[in-house]
RNA sequence: CGGGGAGUGGCGCAGCCUGGUAGCGCAUCUGUUUUGGGAACAGAGGGUCGCAGGUUCGAAUCCUGUCUCCCCGACCA
């Protein structure tokens, strides 16, 4: 892509009402601008990374097994009288009346609905086991939304459910879904370390919040110093005995958040414990027959038995990984994205518009990247150096490709790693050559 | 929802107390000189001062109402 066809409204200075540092960023490098409390608008070149993340989401979820569909961002409040959480929900589930007077509402959450779904389709214990997901906007009427999209009323969700004949089963589920998380957010260049949750309102015994680590993080976490090294989540998911013993390996040195410290075993722990901020990007859930049962949902079994089956439900905040990304991944001239997630892999920025062999290169190095699939954002503006590699810095892509005069003369450009800062000086070929 | 604050060109702000018809920086446009880390100079465009009433000869400024946004708290992927 040219910029200078491009719409990339950037800024020198963050709105006022941005506070923490991603909101200001992404607002700087226009990624987002909000169009209400806790609303945003996502521009071009945010947009991207959106669409990165929930590929990345959605590659491991079709991995771990579980299928996708899409359900309404509107829903009749039937669902939820169904299961009787239409009183319960509460003022954070937003309302809506159709001109027939019948009650809607933009789904916080669709367990009710596709326990009904499956409920529908699905009557003998061959249909079972299952894992289904969607990737669909939210809506929860916070009172207060803050910290731009990590914490809107409106926002990006993928939720997985599992449905199991029995608690074994769904352990595997849960299991299943427990690996897909880690690799998901490793993916993305994040290290999340799965903590034990509460499970809330939502009711169940089974649960794990999947937290990053960032120094602006919302809430103050404590975990054994073995979670700062990398790990490799290479496991069969498929056969059963090794992925609990992977899971059990994962959960075996301390994690906790604020609200479930273990003061022994932190006492245990001593110089091992590390404490960081983080924020929360995951969260699954066992909860077991709430819905089901709720909603009557039973399948014949073998022996022409009914089962009621038990269910999981496996969120991640993809819109909220944007900001949270940005959080544990930036420094004082921009954002510095991890390349699976950038908007782009390269940014080609030409020094100078007027000068006939430098637009010549770079042209010809933008069709070659271009043609062999790499994804290039071309500065060809008539700008100065100085303005384009602020530019450059502040969307935070991997690699800037800078063809200059004074590299041309020696018949050189040069490439620099955002992350690193290191710059090296190359042939046009071998510059082509590394980024391919 | 309780407490606090703010709405003035695209962004950040001043002006309001002490009414007299709007200003600064950045951004934008034109020209000239420049050109490897957000250039300099000269000129230009762009604002019914959130909205609605009221007071007044006259309202960004005073009064009333209202909407929106932000911050702290309870709540949360």
């Amino acid at each position: 892509m040219r910029l200078s066809r491009y719409f990339l409204p950037v800024t020198k200075e963050p709105p006022a009402d941005a506070q923490v540092a991603s909101h200001k960023l992404m607002l700087r490098a226009g990624l987002v601008r909000q169009t209400s409390a806790g609303i945003y608008a996502w521009l071009p070149l945010g947009h991207r990374v959106l669409k990165k993340i929930e590929s990345i989401v959605r590659e491991e979820q079709d991995r771990a097994g579980a299928v996708e569909m899409l359900m309404p961002t509107i829903q009749s409040a039937e669902y939820w009288r169904d299961t009787g959480r239409y009183e319960a929900y509460g003022p954070e589930m937003l309302r809506i009346e159709d001109r027939q007077g019948r009650d809607l509402l933009y789904g916080p959450t669709n367990e009710d609905m596709i326990t009904a779904l499956f409920r529908d389709g699905a009557k003998s214990y061959r249909d079972l086991p299952r894992m289904l997901y969607h990737i669909q906007w939210k809506f929860r009427d916070e009172i207060r939304p803050r910290f731009g999209v990590m914490r809107g009323r409106e926002f990006l969700m993928k939720d997985a459910y599992s449905f199991d004949l029995d608690e074994a089963g769904g352990r595997i589920s849960y299991n299943k879904q427990f690996v897909a998380y880690l690799r998901t957010f490793k993916r993305m260049g994040l290290r999340a370390i799965p903590m034990q949750a509460d499970t809330g309102p939502i009711g169940g015994d089974l649960s794990h919040e999947f937290i990053i680590l960032a120094d602006s993080g919302e809430s103050e976490v404590f975990f054994h110093k073995n979670w700062e090294q990398d790990r490799s989540y290479d496991v069969d998911v498929e056969d059963t005995a090794a992925l609990q013993g992977f899971v059990d390996s994962m959960t075996a040195d301390y994690a906790a958040t604020d609200e479930k410290r273990d003061e022994e075993r932190e006492a245990e722990l001593g110089d091992t414990l590390l404490k960081s901020r983080g924020i929360e990007v995951g969260h699954i859930f066992f909860f077991g027959d709430k819905y089901t049962k709720a909603l009557g949902m039973q399948v014949s079994g073998p022996g022409g038995d009914m089962i009621t089956p038990l269910m999981g439900s496996y969120g991640v905040g993809v819109s909220r990984l944007v900001g949270a990304i940005i959080e544990a991944s930036h420094d004082d001239n921009g954002i510095v994205w991890p390349e699976p997630v950038a908007p782009y892999k390269v940014g080609l920025i030409n020094m100078r518009a007027d000068d006939e062999a430098c637009v010549a290169t770079s042209d010809d190095l933008y069709a070659k990247l271009e043609a062999a699939g790499v994804e290039v954002l071309y500065d060809d503006r008539d700008e100065r150096g100085g303005a384009k590699f602020a530019t450059m810095d502040l969307i935070g892509l991997p690699w800037q490709l800078v063809i200059g005069p004074r590299g041309i003369k020696n018949g050189v450009v040069e490439l620099t790693n955002r992350a690193t800062g290191e710059r090296e000086e190359l042939s046009a070929e071998s510059a082509l050559e590394k980024l391919v």
